[in-house]
RNA sequence: GGCGGGAUUCCUGAGCGGUCAAAGGGGCGCGGCUGUAAACCGUGUGGCUCUGCCUUCGGAGGUUCGAAUCCUCCUCCCGCCA
């Protein structure tokens, strides 16, 4: 293992604040002279099945730690989601059954597998139903270690305080609950972005107040999503899901802007191409890399002539589905009912995308809404630039 | 407990009782220019058996020839006072 100024040098690259200020470091030395690991705590909240690339970046953070032989504790958020977090606006968030969330905590769990190592001695994933489902006289405890002035210094309490939009009280126990998943693992250094720091900072009081040494806090940047201004999420649909296949990771990440881009270089850990090279090349550097840490370099090679085949010679993709099609009496087929059936839209939308110019059928634009069944036969019916199938006449 | 305000289509936010499927903005779709970038331009954005018809404006009733708009009750949200 290296030297203990080497290794918080290393780890808080690419971090934006590591507080207190040099303790990882202070850490490391003490657990080095122990000769023990670092405990490293994450946590989710399984409330959405699917991680996305802004997961990884923390993620990848904890990847170096267990690289360095640490050992990293997941927390999966479980009994957190099935109270249900009412912070943001979606008020009508319901609590998840206890179905639903183990089976997104399966999926997370794999899906965390992509990035860190899932070695027994490296990791270690806990629930936090495991402690959390306390006793009131517990719960006092807790609540007895944090007043409200301190809550209300956080500035998304302070904002919403001072808009007098309301806060309700189980928004206020979630740090508190947050920071006593730290007191029962115990854990040394937890990471977060940096929407997590008045969290993680918490924690810290938490565990004195239980008597335990104060975990250090490493906070992360927040990944920008596709649009480049918000952060990356699911529910603005802004997201690369590290599940997605390979040539949507790529057709995606292509459709970032370009400011965003060194920074995705940056967060995501891959080296930057030199300023020799233009914004378009970076930008399919990054999207082969991109598709190559989740579905492998042959796959990222097939992803990028995939797509050069699609959107650059704006032939048909291979592989496309085929669509049978029947006739009707009179041997015309309509096409807003085909593109309702191929493509999940309504029949008025397919009226609409004709009448646009955006249907193309054998790769000219069609805009009449009825065709003879043998014009379309064999012939690919495309709806946009990415939507395609072949359509078969059948009977 | 008292008083007041609010619930509109993906979001936001307009909406004299008829001309409202419902303004504007955002987002998104399609088209143009391009590098599936940005910026910009055009256009569309409930459904359908589409010159019309059907279902939508928190829920249930009611008034009316006619209601998103008026009345009653209900549910939920918010603020002020206690």
């Amino acid at each position: 293992m290296a030297e203990p100024a080497q290794q918080a040098a290393f780890l808080t690259r690419n971090t934006v604040e590591d507080l207190p200020s040099g303790g990882l470091e202070a850490r490391l030395k003490a657990a080095a002279t122990e000769g023990r690991q670092l405990r490293v705590k994450l946590g989710l909240d399984p409330t959405a099945p699917d991680l996305h690339l802004g997961h990884t970046v923390v993620l990848q953070k904890l990847r170096e730690f267990q690289d360095l032989g640490h050992r990293v504790v997941l927390i999966v958020g479980d009994y957190t989601a099935r109270v249900g977090d009412p912070s943001g606006r979606s008020l009508t968030r319901p609590a998840l059954s206890g179905e639903q969330i183990d089976e997104n905590a399966a999926t997370y769990q794999a899906q965390a597998f992509r990035v860190l190592r899932d070695d027994p001695d490296l990791l270690e994933v806990r629930r936090n139903s495991e402690w959390l489902d306390m006793r009131m006289e517990e719960l006092f405890r807790l609540a007895r270690t944090t007043t409200v002035a301190q809550l209300l210094e956080r500035n998304d309490f302070a904002k919403r305080f001072a808009a007098r939009t309301p806060i309700s009280i189980l928004e206020l126990l979630y740090p508190l609950l947050q920071g006593y998943d730290s007191v029962a693992i115990r854990a040394d250094v937890e990471l977060g972005g940096t929407d997590q720091t008045f969290n993680l900072m918490l924690g810290r009081d938490v565990q004195r107040a239980y008597g335990l040494p104060e975990q250090c806090v490493l906070t992360v940047p927040l990944l920008a999503g596709l649009d480049g201004r918000e952060k990356m999420s699911k529910s603005l649909g802004n997201h690369i899901g590290v599940t997605d296949d390979a040539g949507e990771m790529f057709g995606r990440t292509l459709s970032l802007p370009d400011d965003a881009m060194r920074e995705w270089f940056r967060l995501l850990g891959f080296d930057e191409p030199g300023p020799d090279v233009g914004p378009r090349d970076a930008k399919r550097a990054l999207g082969r890399a991109i598709v190559e840490r989740f579905h492998g370099a042959d796959a990222a090679a097939a992803a990028q002539a995939g797509f050069d085949r699609q959107f650059i010679a704006r032939d048909v993709p291979e592989d496309l589905p085929t669509l049978v099609v029947v006739p009707g009496e009179d041997g015309t087929v309509h096409l807003p009912a085909l593109i309702a059936e191929a493509f999940g839209r309504s029949r008025s939308e397919g009226r609409r995308l004709l009448t646009d110019g955006g249907v193309r059928l054998g790769g000219d634009v069609v805009r009449t809404a009825d065709v003879s069944a043998a014009e379309v036969a064999g012939k690919v019916l495309q709806v946009g630039k990415r939507a395609f199938t072949r359509l078969e006449i059948g009977s």
